[in-house]
DNA sequence: TAAGATAGACAACGTCGTTGTCGTTAATAG
DNA sequence: CTATTAACGACAACGACGTTGTCTATCTTA
């Protein structure tokens, strides 16, 4: 029978793995033409989503503030990511939606992200990648995309 | 053969689950008088240790700027986990050491993550989390306290 | 002994989150 | 139909936390 390693090593090893994931995205996501995109703009598009979203909206959906979307979206917005334009039944809103660029930012992501598994899958097997993500399913929340990241680390 | 889930998933997993590991613990940090303590504090006091050290060198620790560094110190000094001396063979440095309560911290935060491991172990079979474990070291960086993590999710 | 490097304090600034306020526009109650 | 209430988005002020730059004191080294 194996030893156990101490328990703070798994939180570690989950955010390392997190961060190395997320680092060779970027590194991807650069090279192919997207050199400003952060690790925030990916969940924050995701959010928004194809379909177009508000400022108020798209704060519930992060566990932002509306204000707090709302400069997220002119970053966004900044880079090209974005649009914002007058939802012509109620002339209060202003949807936001994904432009091409944007689009493309999604695409690439998701498919680096499957070339990254494949790699991690050559190096552990593919069958134990699989019961390693089944295995955190069962310890995880449910609903992926409720992640009120933003300022959660902060000190 | 089973079909793979898409790419994005297993990020989001991993960072759900030091998400959800971390939250526990600060959780059960707080019900044993420790209520001020934050996700940032514990990795900063571990990078301290029980030798001591100082802003700059902490700093270089973590990634950051001295006066980052020095910021955290104070705000740990403020909650009473640190305290700071003038080193008497060098009058310019000032030696940052964990106080009685900042060891109490870590030895608690230490025993929480083992009882939370072994909840893990008791969902997806203890044999299942040692075998995760060692897929997460095979495809993660081996130096496991290089976080340079203020800021980096910073969008 | 003089010159350079290092520790830490202080100030100014940028970013990103917060709350509060306000004008405009919709929805709803009377 | 009108008056009140609610919602959206913009603006301002503030705090937390990171950055760089500067300054003094002290240690190291040529």
């Amino acid at each position: 029978m194996s030893i156990d390693p101490p328990g703070f090593e798994l939180p570690l090893r989950l955010f390392l793995g997190f961060r190395v994931l997320i680092d060779e995205l970027h590194a991807a996501l650069a090279r192919e033409g997207h050199p400003h995109a952060r690790p925030m703009h990916g969940f924050v598009m995701q959010a928004i989503g194809t379909e177009g979203t508000t400022a108020v909206e798209l704060g519930r959906t992060l566990g932002v503030s509306k204000q707090a979307a709302g400069k997220t979206i002119e970053t966004l917005e900044r880079l090209g990511y974005v649009e914002r334009a007058r939802d012509p039944r109620d002339t209060r809103r202003k949807i936001v939606r994904l432009t091409p660029s944007g689009v493309d930012m999604l695409v690439r992501s998701a498919r680096i992200f499957d070339e990254l598994r494949a790699r991690w899958a050559a190096v552990i097997g593919a069958e134990r990648l699989r019961e390693l993500e089944a295995d955190l399913r069962k310890v995880t929340p449910q609903e992926v995309f409720r992640l009120d990241v933003p300022g959660w680390f902060g000190a």
